[in-house]
DNA sequence: ACCTCGTATCGACAAACGTGAATATATCGA
DNA sequence: TCGATATATTCACGTTTGTCGATACGAGGT
């Protein structure tokens, strides 16, 4: 049910000559998801293991209670940050390789500003 | 009113090898900054044209009332992303270089992902 | 001193968000 | 099939957020 197609697809660089109503928001939904504490945590967290992680080990580190970690899980999913893995009855995830290079030309502003 | 700090000049690298509660939230009311269309639209404007940029020009662009962008350039200034400049009875923002320049390392995850 | 104009603050409102308890779904092992 | 375990979804709650009208503040000009 992720809307029409994932917010690090559709946005576009900060200093982009032009920018389209569709381009602010997929940009603005991008950093949104990185907007709150426990998900910077977790991108953390799958950024500093280089491998897929389980989301039971996301629990204790980002103590918060299960169904809230799946919920910020699915905002980064949703975002097209993260990648998820079924493993028999446990759920993996991992940085999407693509949506953290996007990512960091998104928010490079160098060479634009003063 | 600002908090203790701006976010900007607290915050740390989404690959940081350790991240204390301070810096998880500090990086978090970063990307928040950032996580309004209209805001990114603001700070796309600021970098496109390279100098301090008067509020009243950002209005029409915008498509906004005048004190939800005064709302909106303030977030932009406690985040510590952009600076301002008052001349007469004008207000002239321009990005900050150096927020920009640490926006580009905190969003930076290249060589830790996958 | 007054008036004008640009900007910031206040107050109110609806919408979105983070949170967790309860529950549903799914997968494995016995 | 049944029970146990991991994850997702639903629901409800309080908080935060974006928006704008009304108003206050501040700087120039007359």
């Amino acid at each position: 049910m992720s809307a029409t197609l994932e917010p690090v697809a559709c946005c576009a660089p900060l200093d982009a000559p032009e920018l389209s109503d569709a381009e602010a928001t997929a940009t603005a939904e991008l950093f949104k998801a990185l907007g709150d504490p426990a998900r910077v945590r977790a991108v953390n967290l799958l950024a500093t293991r280089g491998k897929p992680v389980c989301i039971c080990e996301l629990i204790e580190p980002l103590g918060l209670a299960q169904p809230t970690v799946s919920h910020h899980m699915r905002k980064l999913l949703d975002a097209g940050l993260v990648e998820r893995e079924q493993r028999g009855k446990w759920a993996y995830f991992s940085l999407k390789r693509d949506a953290v290079e996007k990512l960091a030309a998104v928010a490079d502003l160098k060479g634009a500003c003063c």
